[in-house]
RNA sequence: UCCUCGGUAGCUCAAUGGCAGAGCAUCCGGCUGUUAACCGGAGGGUUGCUGGUUCGAGUCCAGCCCGAGGAGCCA
């Protein structure tokens, strides 16, 4: 019978078979040990030289790590097997041979792991950071899908700037024209809101970025809902809603893949709504109060961030930002007009901005001297604006950035992991 | 673009300006319960590139190439 190594307790004394590759081996002169994966999980399977015979062990000495192969045997439960049980071989056929598989169990460095990235997400570690995000992405879906949110796909060629600030990565065309990949779905998102009532968009986003941190890469995930008929407390309320249900998610359905990380999942277990809220004013006065050299006016920097979010033991959601440093679409508070009607949510343990959305302008005149302000070409959004001609409501939306969810949840150093093929300043290959 | 750090065996790293080393991986041998197993042996080097200083350079100097971390910008 062929099974799978995740559910191998259900199979206690009887004689399976288990399809995967060796990850690795022990000797011990007449016993082997042959640690298998098989994409599920790993076992430790042990082939006795009374039990396989002279020819198969000596065969067995010799197999070499990432041999793709098929073992036979009964299943144990046994204390000293890693995951409770081992498998007592009778039989192993092997598929493919691997001489000199490059990653060995001993340390490697970044670069030449990234080189060896189509091999290096074999790795258990790997394995299991690429099942949470599965399990993310998964919990998003189900979060907006639950609350009525229509996936409303946005285009990944787009003719222009959507905000005109970042660097874009242009593409040729057809003949002379030149496309840019996308940076953000929001604008389309927009039109989609007001044909369908809440929508999301959901893929890879592209910046040009020449930035060489621990939380960038080229080529990212967003998911970016957008509801009409919303305010930015409404806005709020969903991204608190979607984090506290994409962490217990997690938590509920990847516990093992966690303990692998050696992640200290109390800190999850405290993410719970609401999330402390706090004006950028009063985060301004906070940075003051802890000393760090801010000033007032300006966006927050890494370090600023990492400040904030470490006053509290989960996301804080910082809004109000001054209006002429965020982007052009974003509505002004009636109160004080300087200020932007936006929300950014940081992430706790110094993880930065997760989550960055708001309230857009819904005023025709004004969205149309804002586009002036910011020198951006107004027919490029001719068709933007007629969402403010045809029937404007109040409406907003965000977007979360997946890999960075993801580097928080799993506490990683670097949002690189996060992504199967990661795309960076230099990194295009595999 | 700027700042900091780095590049030595397949990998991870040592080496006062004075014989190029270790662990792992590979190959050979040993061991019936190993947990990155262990023990013994063998093979394996254009010290990123170019030039300079020096009796002598992996080491010091200059330029270049490649990478990492950070800043700015952002999710």
């Amino acid at each position: 019978m062929r099974i799978r190594i995740a559910d191998i307790a259900t199979y206690d004394g009887q004689q399976i078979t288990i399809q995967g590759w060796l990850h690795n081996r022990r000797s011990s002169g007449k016993i082997h040990f042959l640690i298998v994966r098989d994409g599920t999980g790993f076992v430790q399977t042990v082939m006795s030289k009374a039990a396989v015979g002279d020819e198969a062990f000596t065969q067995a000495d010799h197999l070499s790590q990432e041999t793709s192969l098929s073992v036979t045997g009964t299943v144990r439960a046994d204390a000293r097997a890693r995951g409770g049980y081992e498998i007592d071989v009778t039989q192993v056929e092997v598929h493919g041979a691997a001489h000199d598989y490059p990653i060995t169990p001993k340390e490697h460095g970044v670069d030449y792991l990234l080189d060896r990235r189509h091999l290096w997400i074999r790795a258990e570690r790997q394995t299991a950071i690429l099942r949470i995000r599965h399990e993310v992405i998964d919990a998003v879906r189900d979060f907006l899908n639950s609350r009525d949110f229509i996936l409303c796909d946005t285009p990944i060629f787009t003719p222009a700037a959507c905000e005109g600030t970042t660097t874009l990565f242009p593409v040729q065309y057809f003949d002379d024209t030149t496309a840019f990949l996308t940076q953000s779905g929001q604008l389309y998102n927009e039109a989609n809101a007001m044909a369908l009532g809440k929508v999301y968009c959901f893929g890879p986003t592209f910046r040009a970025e020449k930035s060489k941190t621990r939380r960038h890469l080229t080529e990212f995930w967003m998911v970016e809902p957008e509801m009409a008929y919303a305010d930015l407390n409404d806005v709020i309320e969903l991204a608190e809603g979607l984090i506290v249900s994409v962490v217990s998610r997690v938590l509920d359905r990847r516990r093992q893949e966690l303990e692998v990380l050696e992640r200290d999942v109390s800190k999850l277990e405290s993410i719970q709504a609401p999330f402390p809220r706090l004006t950028y004013d009063r985060a301004a006065q906070l940075l003051k109060d802890h000393g760090q050299p801010f000033a007032y006016g300006t966006d927050f920097g890494g370090t600023d961030e990492t400040v904030l979010s470490e006053q509290f033991d989960r996301p804080v959601c910082v809004t109000h930002y001054p209006s002429r440093i965020k982007a052009f679409y974003m509505q002004p508070d009636p109160q004080q007009s300087d200020k932007a009607l936006c929300v950014d949510m940081l992430a706790p343990e110094g993880y930065g901005e997760i989550i960055g959305g708001g309230q857009r302008l819904d005023d025709l005149d004004l969205l149309r001297e804002r586009i002036e302000a910011h020198g951006l070409p107004q027919e490029a959004f001719d068709w933007y604006l007629d969402l403010r001609r045809y029937g404007t409501v109040p409406h907003g939306g965000f977007g979360m950035g997946i890999e960075r969810c993801v580097a928080w949840i799993c506490k990683l150093e670097h949002v690189r992991e996060t992504i199967p093929y990661p795309r960076m300043l230099h990194r295009l290959y595999p």
